[in-house]
DNA sequence: GAGTTTGAAACT
DNA sequence: CAGTTTCAAACTC
């Protein structure tokens, strides 16, 4: 007993210090010495002596990342809410195979927890950076390795979630009150309660450790979890908060809201946890395709671990302790947490239960259901929907997390999504939530935390996606880009039909295929002919794709360039043209109208009036003719460009930057001028119809008469032009965030005027903006 | 709705 | 890479 009595002094002592570290306190840095020295220290070893539980030497999951030789991709698409299943697959392997590595152990002696899921999700947010160890110091490094954000995976909630309700609720105590593990609180209350925190302690989680798996499954009865934890839960909790900063600045503010507001932010960050787990197993209960999407082991437990936590549920419901729901207090907070957390589980197809959940649900959680509304419905992958008549229900492709990486910190980011889901997506009773500034964000973030659609596809295993990011793949890399143009799409024609086709011949497999190179399924609405361009042949599907893919990794980039910026080789007049869109890759059109022809164009004699081969471009326009409406229509885009480029100017200046709204955005419109009945020309359609990517997700047409935003454009630019970047091999971490260079684009001649075009320019310092404004993933040198 | 035109995709 | 064929969308009637 004696030892027990020191185990719980040690345990208090880890949890203050834990709970400092939550407090976000410079003595973060140095909680891993004393950690260390005292896991090594002989008190430490008489403890685990007497523990019946065998202390194995605590990972360090830092190394794990510097084991992981992640592709350099660009920070800028380096999303911290990449996780996906899929990918979580693969990173899982990487854990795997790092365990046997020697030096894996870790050196700092902290408690950590060694968990797939936070392999997963940091390595994840820190995915393929090489500068994450770079932005935070060594101590911080390891806490944020060791950290987890249990929510983010089932194989986390399957095992220390119910670690800690085990100690909490199945404590002798029964103590009401939801410990969460808080070692701080009960290790001073009781030795029984203490002794269930043991093996948070000293608990040996070493994957597949027998004795590990032994005492979870003694335990919490979850024998196939070979993964077994030890997870100091209050480093655990803290780093959470880090890791969320990763994830976006809100989510950070969320788990900082969350532990300051509450007295014992342990207890309160674990009942936001366990209420996002709870949402997490709504969802996951929802889509039995999750479990194959996740790691096989999870499955197993996953019932227990449910039944477990709705038990803990209904504990910590029972409690009275106002600072348990967040929600209630702080529902920005509890929101903000549950976004950061919730990342999968995301069944679209079950859209409709949970968005009966929503409204069934209690109002404090309206937010964060909505969110997990519109998360779910970015996050479906190919799943067919009905077009037509209710717009709402065309389902939005999911967006990977490189949406969330170019624009997580543009405000007009969060203002064009808010726009666009609005339009989009109707959520009952979720309106206001939709329209306030947080929800955009939170709409934003949502659209980041979405697995990108082919990490998320169970029948993409065929993807190497370990190899490709250790190796740095094109392939992989265009994967990213896909997604990225993918929601560059959406934000297109999201407000649009969803597309449909007329295909004949193509089996709805090949690029003539609309809605194939959109990257979505053919649905009702189209008249194709043996279409296989269905789920039902999602493995087809998906090979074509990655087919066509393989012959021309742009296959399914944008088309066309819509954007004074696409087109640096036209003069500047072009450049302000309404339709300053441009054929990215060059068209072989002869009488073309509505997008510009660029220098890439093959275009015989061409007479673009929207932007000659030449560089001649509007001013074609404006030497010829004009009727009055097309003039009229012309100054008017002249002047909201006017705006736009001002606005664009307000952007680059972060300090000047204005509270964005959403009326930012519709102050930016511009009106494509299209001649004949008020259609595009066809081939401007094109703009949107390729793209997409079998990540599933399904978005309208390209909407291009709708008036494109600024940071429609944005989107745009950044994806078009970083395609080729990209795909280079010495595509260096940090050349993502220096440039993406807009200017690199192909179509762009050696002597065109860089920068010295003030829409171009405006355009692009708004990508470079944005970008840096992603703290932790911004390279700071 | 059939036929034509058009331009991109696919193929050679 | 260029030329040809195939294809589907847009357009015309």
């Amino acid at each position: 007993m004696w030892g027990w009595v020191i185990a719980i002094i040690f345990g208090g002592v880890l949890c203050g210090v834990a709970s400092s570290l939550a407090m976000d306190t410079p003595e973060k840095t140095q909680i891993t010495t004393p950690l260390s020295k005292f896991e090594d220290s002989p008190v430490f070893n008489y403890i685990n002596s007497l523990s019946p539980i065998k202390p194995v030497k605590s990972i360090n999951i830092a190394q794990t990342f510097h084991s992981l030789s992640f592709g350099s991709l660009p920070s800028v698409f380096t999303s911290p809410h990449i996780s996906s299943h899929k990918e979580t697959r693969f990173l899982k392997r990487h854990n795997y195979s790092d365990l046997s590595k020697p030096d894996f152990s870790s050196e700092n002696g902290n408690d950590i927890c060694k968990d797939e899921g936070v392999v997963v999700d940091v390595a994840q947010l820190y995915e393929n950076s090489a500068e994450l160890q770079e932005n935070f110091d060594p101590g911080v490094s390891i806490e944020e390795s060791s950290s987890v954000e249990p929510p983010s995976e089932d194989l986390k909630f399957a095992i220390e979630l119910p670690q800690t309700l085990k100690c909490d609720c199945g404590s002798p105590d029964s103590d009401p009150t939801p410990r969460c593990g808080t070692q701080k609180d009960t290790a001073s209350e009781s030795a029984g309660t203490s002794a269930s925190l043991v093996p948070f302690v000293n608990k040996a989680s070493h994957e597949g450790s027998p004795e590990g798996q032994v005492h979870l499954a003694g335990l919490y009865k979850i024998e196939s979890k070979q993964e077994a934890t030890e997870c100091d839960w209050e480093s655990l909790i803290s780093d959470a908060a880090d890791l969320l900063i990763f994830n976006s600045p809100i989510d950070a503010e969320g788990f900082k809201e969350l532990f300051q507001r509450s007295p014992n932010p342990v207890v309160g960050f674990c009942t936001s946890f366990n209420e996002v787990h709870k949402m997490q197993i709504i969802n996951t209960n929802g889509s039995g395709e999750q479990n194959e999407m996740g790691d096989p082991s999870t499955q197993s437990g996953e019932t227990i671990e449910q039944t477990q936590m709705d038990t803990a549920q209904e504990n910590l419901v029972a409690n009275e302790d106002p600072n348990k729901y967040m929600i209630g207090n702080d529902s920005k907070a509890v929101s903000n947490l549950h976004r950061g957390m919730r990342r999968r589980c995301l069944d679209f197809e079950k859209i409709g239960a949970r968005r009966k959940n929503i409204e069934d649900g209690s109002s404090s959680s309206s937010v964060f259901v909505q969110s997990d509304e519109i998360t779910t419905s970015k996050n479906t992958q190919l799943v067919p929907v009905k077009l037509g008549s209710d717009s709402s229900r065309c389902i939005l492709p999911g967006i990977g997390l490189h949406l969330n990486a170019l624009a997580i910190n543009s405000k007009d980011s969060k203002k064009i999504k808010h726009e666009n889901f609005s339009s989009s997506i109707t959520l009952p009773g979720s309106a206001p939530s939709f329209h306030s500034p947080t929800t955009g964000q939170e709409l934003n973030e949502s659209l980041a935390l979405v697995p990108t659609e082919r990490d998320m596809d169970p029948n993409d295993n065929d993807i190497p996606l370990v190899d490709d990011f250790n190796q740095n793949s094109p392939k992989r890399r265009g994967m990213l880009f896909d997604n990225i143009f993918f929601v560059q799409r959406r934000l297109e024609g999201e407000a649009e039909a969803c597309k449909r086709c007329n295909c004949k011949k193509s089996k709805c497999l090949k690029l003539y295929c609309e809605c194939f190179a959109a990257g979505v399924y053919c649905i009702e609405p189209c008249a194709c002919q043996d279409c296989f361009n269905k789920p039902i042949h999602e493995d087809t599907v998906l090979a074509t794709r990655k087919q066509i893919e393989s012959r021309n990794p742009l296959a399914f980039a944008p088309k066309v360039i819509r954007s004074s910026e696409s087109a640096p080789e036209i003069g500047d007049e072009s450049s302000k043209t309404p339709a300053s869109a441009r054929h990215k890759r060059g068209c072989n059109c002869k009488n073309q109208g509505g997008v510009g022809c660029s220098i890439n164009c093959r275009c015989e004699g061409c007479k673009n009036a929207f932007g000659r081969k030449d560089g001649s471009a509007s001013m074609e326009m404006e030497d010829e003719p004009e009727d009055e409406t097309e003039a009229s229509e012309k100054s008017g885009v002249d002047k909201l460009l006017q705006k736009s480029e001002i606005q664009n100017n307000d952007e680059q200046n972060p300090n000047s930057a204005l509270p964005t709204t959403p009326l930012r955005f519709c102050r930016s419109l511009v009106q494509l001028p299209f001649s004949s009945k008020g259609k595009p020309p066809r081939s401007f359609l094109g703009v949107g119809s390729s793209s997409g990517l079998y990540t599933g997700q399904r978005y309208g047409k390209p909407n291009i008469l709708r008036p494109q935003s600024k940071f429609e454009k944005q989107f745009q630019n950044v994806p078009d032009d970083d395609i080729p970047e990209i795909l280079r091999e010495n595509h260096s971490p940090n050349s993502g965030i220096k440039t993406s260079s807009p200017n690199s684009k192909r179509v762009s001649p050696p002597q065109s005027k860089i920068g010295s075009s003030p829409g171009r320019r405006s355009g692009r310092k708004l990508i470079l903006q944005s970008i840096p404004s992603f703290p932790s993933l911004t390279p700071q040198h």
